[in-house]
DNA sequence: ATAGTTGCAAAAGCTTTGCAGTATG
DNA sequence: CATACTGCAAAGCTTTTGCAACTAT
């Protein structure tokens, strides 16, 4: 699945999230749809504000209520991760078809790069023990600054 | 110094950031050190509210304002670490004197648990190698739910 | 003396909430 | 046709900013 297009992710997010309204008895309405239509279709980290005007810009009409209702769904369907990159922000990124990953983030431009590395689970998996909890996610980020001036342009 | 105890540790934050403000020609004003002794003579993990909740409650007077200021200053002579948990709430924590650690935060009652590995490092110098970038700190933070109802009791 | 700091209050930025109207099941 | 959902605007929270008054050097 990982191979998978972009077209192809979207229609198992909608499949997955068409699912999981049903057995909520949650509304499918084209709201819903329409904004992950445009997550799934798009770059990857994005805040609120940012999907809210581009969806506006696509002349699909949402209001910023529905936009954070439905992140917030979305997250809790395991399609959306929320992120948090140290500058108060609140980053969003489609998760589902895509593998698991950590980031790099630089402080002064904020450039995002992601990777992965195996031997992250043992460490989780052993700082977790303990009776009575489940890990739900886990964030690695590495915060790093550009030597040279023009730190954005480098990237 | 990791074993030093609390008050040998407040005495040396405070040195460090005599001699860091005249290096960089900032005044030593008592608002700075009596927000430093605050923080290193009370628990971890704060926000900038409760800062200076506690500080009007000992009768110390200081605005947010100098609150937030000051806090940016320490964070910057390494004195204090800024951390984001997920929540949108920006906490603080001292750190000079301390050993480098990471988080185990639980989604539902907050409780935030410190662990460390050894390992961690091997991955983070793996992951950041790209020319031109310096790493200035990382963060694994591992959320949890606790299997009980009653959460907060058992931590 | 003078310029860096403080305090206060206003403003900014992001997110949540209340409510009337709408549309899904 | 009941009620979950949407849109809008107001409110809430945390953090930043502007400016006059103060004070460390």
């Amino acid at each position: 699945m990982e191979n998978d297009s972009l077209t192809d992710k979207l229609k198992k997010a909608k499949d997955r999230f068409k699912s999981i309204l049903e057995k909520n008895k949650n509304r499918k309405t084209p709201e819903r749809f329409a904004i992950l239509e445009e997550i799934y279709l798009n770059q990857t980290h994005f805040d609120a504000e940012s999907l809210y005007i581009k969806m506006k810009q696509n002349s699909y009409r949402v209001s910023r209520a529905t936009i954070y209702n439905t992140l917030d769904i979305l997250v809790e369907c395991d399609l959306v991760m929320r992120h948090q990159f140290g500058n108060n922000k609140t980053l969003y990124e489609k998760s589902y078809g895509f593998p698991e990953h950590h980031h790099i983030v630089c402080e002064q431009c904020g450039y995002i790069r992601e990777f992965t590395d195996e031997r992250l689970n043992g460490i989780v998996e052993d700082a977790a023990q303990l009776p009575n909890n489940e890990i739900n996610r886990t964030a690695l980020n590495i915060y790093t600054s550009c030597l040279d001036q023009d730190c954005v342009n480098l990237h």
